[in-house]
RNA sequence: GGGCGCGUAGCUCAGUGGUAGAGCACACCCUUCACACGGGUGGGGUCGUAGGUUCAAACCCUACCGCGCCCACCA
C-alpha cells in the first residue's frame, strides 16, 4: 500500500491513468460474449477544439460509459472527426491567404492535396483534448468521416436515394452565400431583425392611364421585376388585372397579376414580383405561369449585379455589389421621381450562420433530398415509443420540425466533402452511380463529366451511428451495435443532426439508430450569457482542468445538468468540488493511517456492530438512489447522491463514529464501504477514484473494469433507527452547546431521564462514540437532581447538561421556548386539520394516519420542552 | 404569427398536491492527532401577480407580468 502524499494533485495522476487505461485497452476490453452496450459521441470538427459545450457533451456520454463498463457489458462508445466541410475548408484557405496565396491558385486534387496535410498536422487538436477530459472512447477504431470506408457509405446512400427517388436535382431558388459562394441549407441561415426601409415606388402604366404604386424592402432588386401583383378581390386594383406596367428602370413591360400573395393591407396592395430573387415572389411566378429557367436573375456569385438575359439593366449599374446597387436604383428612382414613401421598418433578415452575410436567394441547379418522406417514420418512431426522447418535452419540437420539413439541399459548391456521385454527359444526362466506370457503363461509354459538387457535411455525418460500424458490410459490430442504446446531443443540433440520423438510420437500416435521445442545454456563463468568443466570456474547460483537475469538472458539470436545461457555471461550483474530491482523498488518507486498505470482499462483510451495520446501509441506499437516477439519466441526483453520502454521512459521520476503535470488523466495513465509495463515483469521478483505488493496496484489476455494485446487502432498520437516534442526540447536544456558549474545550455530564429501555441500551451501546462527539465527561441514567441544566429533548427522553453557574439562563428559556414554539405551532396545525371532517373523510388514508402520528409526535415534544421549561424555573 | 422553457433563500438551482431543500455566499465559534480546499453551529424564502379546482396548491387549471429560446415568406 503506498502511501498517499498530503494533498491531492490531480495534474500529476490524470495524464498517467488515461495513458495506462488507453494503451491497456481498457476502455474496450475483449467481452464478445457480453450484453453490448453502445452509443457514439457527436463526431467533433477536425477543425475543433474542446470547448465548454463539448466538455458537458462528452462528460454525460463518459458517465454512461463507464458505468454500463462496470456493469459487464460490451460497452462500446465511438469516437471519431466530421471534415466539416465549409469549416476545414476557410481554415485552409486562410492558411493560404497568410501567405499571399489562395485556393484557386490550385487545381482540385492540390488543393484537396492540402487539406489532408493539414489534417495530419493540425487536425487532432481536439482528440488530445477529449482524453484530458477522461473520455473513455474506442480509439483503436477512430473514424473520420472522410476516410475511405465511410466515404464509400456515403456514396452508397446517396446513390440508393437517387436510386429510390429521395434524391433529384432541382432548379429553384436556394439559399446562397455570396461569401462562401455556396448553397446552404436552410437550417444553415438564420433570421435576424435588421433595422431597414420599407419602399413604395410608382410604376407606370404602359398604356400611359396612370401608374400603380408597388411596396418593397430590397429597391435593388427591381431590376430583375417580371411582373407585379394585385389580390384579386382587391377592389382598387381589379381593372388593372392584365394590364402591362412599363418598369421605370429597365423598361422592361411586366404584367399585372392577380395572386392571393399579395396582401390588401399592406403597403399599398401592389407588390412587385422578382422570382429569381424573392421565395415568395418565385412561387407567384411560378403560378403566374414563368417557368424557372425563364426567371430572370440580375446576380453573379458573389452578389454583384451582372446583366439579365434580356439586356434591360444599365450599364453603370453592372458590377455594382448588393449595397451600392440599391443606393444607385434608389438615386435613379429619386431622379424620376418615382418613390412615394420611405418608411422605417425592422426587417426580418437572412443571415449565413457561418458566413455571417445576407443569404441571396438565387436560381441554381442543386441536389435535393426529399426530406419529408425520410421524415415520416421518424416521426412515427418517437410517436409509437420506439425512440425515447428525455426530455420529452423535446418530442413536440421533433414533430413540428419534422412534420413541416421542407427539401433537404444537399450539394455544396465546395471543393473539400464527399464528391456527389452524379455524371453527366455532353446532352445534359445525368447518371448517377457508385464509381465512374458504372456510370459510364450506365451512359454506353460517353464522355462524362463528374458533378464538382460536395455533399453537406451533415449529409454524411447522419449516417454515424452505422457507418462507423462498418455498414454497407454486414460486420459483426454493425449486428451487435445498431440500433445505439442512446445518443446525447445538444438540443442545438436536434434539426442538423439528431433528426437527420433517425430519417437515415431508418430508411437504411430498417431499424432506429437509438432508442433513447437525451437532449442536454447549453452552457452559459455566470451571467446566464450565451458564451461566444466575441464576447469574450468562454470559459476554457482546459483552463478549468488545469486549475481543478478534469474530476472536478466532470462532476460539476453532472451536477448541474438537470433535464435539459441550459447550464449557468460559475467557477465557485468547480472549486466546490475539487474540494469534494480533497475530502475523499484525505478520508483516503485517514483510513489508510488506520490500517484500512482494498478490501477482500465484493459483498459486503458480516458485521455486529450497530455503526457498521449502519454504513453498509446506507452504502446500499446510496447505491439504489444512484441506480435509479442513472436510469432516468438524472445526471443531478446522481452527483447529489454521492455528494451527499461520500461527505455528509460516510465523513461526517461514520468516519467520526470509528476514530480509535478500529478493529477488525469496523477495518473490513470500511474498506469495503470505502471500496463501493469509489465505484459508485468512479464514473463522475474517474481518475481520483482510479488512483485511490490502487493506493488502497494490491488489485486483482483496474477500477475502471471493476463491477459495479449489485444491491446483496440488506438495509438493518435496527441500526438504521439506532445511527439516526445517535446523530439526533449529538445534533441536539451540539447545538445546545454553542448557542449557550460553552466553549468547545469544556466536557460536560449528560443526565438521561424517562429514557426508555431501548433508548438506554443504545446509550450504553455507544456511549463511547457519543461522549467523544458531543464531548462529553459521562453519561448517566438518571435525571439530573440540581437545576442550572441545558435541556434537550430527543424522542421520549430528555437529556439534561449540567452547566453550574456557566448557564445563561435567558438564553436557554429562549433555546427551550424556541422549540416548544415550533413544535405546538406544528401540532396546533395539525390537529386543526383533524378536526376538519372534510379531511378526515376525503383525504387518503395513509395521509390521515400520517397526521395523526404526527400530531402525536409533535404533542409529545411540545410538553417534553414545556416542561423542560418548568424545571429550568 | 405559432411553439417551448423559465420566474423557489443574496447567488446558482433541486423539489413534491399534505406544514419549503441543496451548494455557494453570509454570521458566530474552533490551530480536536485525515482534511482550513477543514470542523461545529446559526440566520435567511408571503415558492412572479391575480383568480380558479381541491378537505388541502409552491406543486393542477386560467389569465396576466417579466425573461430566454426555437420555428414561420408579411413584400
Amino acid at each position: 500500500m503506498a502511501d498517499l502524499p498530503k494533498t491531492f494533485e490531480p495534474r500529476a495522476i490524470e495524464e498517467r491513468w488515461y495513458a495506462h487505461w488507453e494503451s491497456g485497452g481498457l476502455f474496450r476490453p475483449e467481452r464478445g460474449e457480453q450484453e453490448p452496450w453502445t452509443i457514439v459521441m457527436p463526431p467533433p470538427n477536425v477543425t475543433g477544439s474542446l470547448h465548454i459545450g463539448h466538455a458537458l457533451d462528452i462528460t454525460l456520454q463518459d458517465v454512461l460509459t463507464r458505468r454500463e463498463r462496470m456493469l459487464g457489458k460490451d460497452a462500446l462508445w465511438v469516437v471519431g472527426t466530421d471534415h466539416a466541410g465549409i469549416a476545414t475548408q476557410m481554415v485552409v484557405e486562410r492558411n493560404l491567404e497568410e501567405r499571399q496565396d489562395k485556393r484557386t491558385n490550385y487545381s482540385r486534387d492540390q488543393f484537396v492535396a492540402k487539406v489532408w496535410e493539414w489534417k495530419a498536422e493540425s487536425g487532432g487538436a481536439i482528440t488530445r483534448q477529449l482524453r484530458r477530459l477522461g473520455a473513455s472512447c474506442d480509439w483503436a477504431h477512430e473514424r473520420f468521416t472522410m476516410d475511405e470506408g465511410f466515404s464509400k457509405a456515403v456514396t452508397h446512400v446517396f446513390v440508393e436515394l437517387h436510386k429510390r427517388g429521395l434524391a433529384y436535382r432541382d432548379k429553384r431558388l436556394v439559399n446562397w452565400d455570396p461569401k462562401f459562394q455556396t448553397a446552404i441549407s436552410d437550417l444553415e441561415v438564420e433570421t435576424r431583425e435588421v433595422q431597414g426601409k420599407f419602399w413604395t415606388l410608382s410604376y407606370p402604366l404602359a398604356d400611359g392611364s396612370g401608374a400603380i404604386q408597388v411596396a418593397t424592402t430590397r429597391p435593388e432588386t427591381m431590376l430583375a421585376d417580371m411582373a407585379v401583383a394585385v389580390h384579386p378581390e382587391d377592389e382598387r386594383y381589379k381593372s388593372l388585372i392584365g394590364k402591362q406596367v412599363k418598369h421605370p428602370i429597365t423598361g422592361r413591360l411586366i404584367p399585372i397579376v392577380a395572386d392571393e400573395h399579395a396582401d390588401p393591407q399592406l403597403g399599398s396592395g401592389a407588390v412587385k414580383i422578382t422570382p429569381g430573387h424573392d421565395f415568395d415572389d418565385f412561387e407567384v411566378g411560378k403560378r403566374a405561369g414563368f417557368k424557372p429557367a425563364e426567371m430572370l436573375n440580375m446576380f453573379d456569385a458573389t452578389a454583384h449585379v451582372v446583366q439579365t438575359s434580356d439586356s434591360l439593366i444599365p450599364e453603370q449599374l453592372l458590377g455594382l455589389s448588393r449595397e451600392d446597387a440599391r443606393k444607385a436604383v434608389v438615386e435613379l428612382l429619386e431622379a424620376q421621381d418615382a418613390i412615394e414613401r420611405v418608411e422605417d421598418r425592422v426587417i426580418p433578415t437572412p443571415y449565413g450562420d457561418r458566413s455571417g452575410v445576407v443569404i441571396e436567394p438565387w436560381l441554381t441547379d442543386q441536389w435535393y433530398v426529399d426530406a419529408a418522406k425520410l421524415a415520416k417514420p421518424a416521426i412515427e418512431a418517437v410517436k409509437s415509443g420506439k425512440i425515447k426522447i428525455v426530455p420529452e418535452t423535446w418530442a413536440k419540437t421533433w414533430f413540428n420540425w419534422l412534420e413541416n420539413i421542407q427539401p433537404w439541399c444537399v450539394s455544396r459548391q465546395l471543393w473539400w466533402g464527399h464528391r456527389i456521385p452524379a455524371w453527366y454527359a455532353e446532352d445534359g444526362h445525368v447518371f448517377v452511380a457508385e464509381t465512374e466506370e458504372d456510370a459510364r457503363a450506365e451512359g454506353g461509354g460517353k464522355p462524362l463529366r463528374q458533378d464538382e459538387d460536395v455533399l453537406d457535411t451533415w449529409f454524411s455525418s447522419a449516417l454515424w451511428p452505422f457507418a462507423t460500424l462498418g455498414w454497407p458490410d454486414e460486420t459483426e459490430d454493425l449486428k451487435r451495435h445498431y440500433p445505439n442504446d442512446v445518443l446525447i446531443s445538444g438540443f442545438d443540433i436536434l434539426f442538423f443532426w439528431d433528426a437527420r440520423m433517425a430519417m437515415q438510420g431508418i430508411e437504411f437500416m430498417g431499424e432506429v439508430p437509438w432508442r433513447t435521445l437525451y437532449l442536454h442545454g447549453l452552457v452559459r456563463d455566470a451571467q446566464g450569457q450565451k458564451m461566444s468568443k466575441s464576447k469574450g466570456n468562454t470559459v476554457d474547460p482546459l483552463g478549468l482542468i488545469d486549475k481543478y483537475g478534469a474530476d472536478a469538472l466532470r462532476f460539476t458539470l453532472a451536477a448541474m445538468e438537470s433535464q435539459g436545461r441550459d447550464i449557468k457555471l460559475d467557477e465557485k461550483r468547480v472549486e466546490g468540488y475539487r474540494n469534494f474530491a480533497t475530502k475523499l482523498w484525505n478520508a483516503a488518507r485517514f483510513l489508510q493511517m488506520n490500517g484500512v486498505g482494498a478490501s477482500d470482499s465484493i459483498a459486503a462483510p458480516a458485521a455486529e456492530l450497530p455503526v457498521n451495520r449502519w454504513i453498509i446501509g446506507e452504502v446500499v441506499e446510496t447505491l439504489a438512489k444512484l441506480d435509479a437516477a442513472f436510469d432516468e439519466l438524472r445526471y443531478d441526483e446522481m452527483a447529489d447522491a454521492i455528494y451527499h453520502f461520500v461527505w455528509g454521512t460516510f465523513c461526517d459521520w461514520y468516519v467520526e463514529l470509528i476514530k480509535g476503535t478500529f478493529d477488525e470488523e469496523t477495518k473490513a466495513v470500511a474498506s469495503w464501504a470505502f471500496d463501493q465509495i469509489l465505484v459508485m463515483l468512479h464514473p463522475l469521478m474517474p481518475f481520483i477514484t482510479e488512483d485511490l483505488w490502487a493506493a488502497m493496496g494490491e488489485r486483482p484489476y483496474e477500477l475502471i473494469v471493476a463491477r459495479w455494485p449489485e444491491p446483496e446487502a440488506q438495509v438493518d432498520p435496527q441500526a438504521k433507527s439506532e445511527l439516526d437516534w445517535l446523530v439526533r442526540l449529538v445534533s441536539e447536544v451540539r447545538s445546545a452547546r454553542t448557542e449557550l456558549n460553552v466553549p468547545p474545550s469544556a466536557k460536560l455530564n449528560l443526565f438521561a431521564a424517562d429514557a426508555s429501555e431501548e433508548t438506554a441500551a443504545c446509550l450504553d451501546r455507544n456511549h463511547a462514540m457519543i461522549s467523544r462527539l458531543a464531548r462529553l465527561d459521562s453519561i448517566q441514567l438518571s435525571a439530573f437532581p440540581g437545576t442550572g441544566a441545558a435541556q434537550v429533548v430527543v424522542d421520549e427522553a430528555t437529556f439534561a447538561l449540567p452547566l453550574e453557574g456557566v448557564i445563561d439562563f435567558e438564553s436557554e428559556r429562549d433555546r427551550l421556548s424556541k422549540g416548544a414554539a415550533a413544535a405546538e405551532k406544528e401540532r396546533d396545525s395539525l390537529a386543526q386539520r383533524l378536526s376538519n371532517p372534510n379531511f378526515t373523510e376525503r383525504a387518503k388514508p395513509e395521509a390521515v394516519d400520517k397526521a395523526r402520528a404526527d400530531h402525536e409526535a409533535k404533542s409529545a415534544e411540545a410538553g417534553r420542552l414545556r416542561a423542560a421549561l418548568e424545571r429550568l424555573g
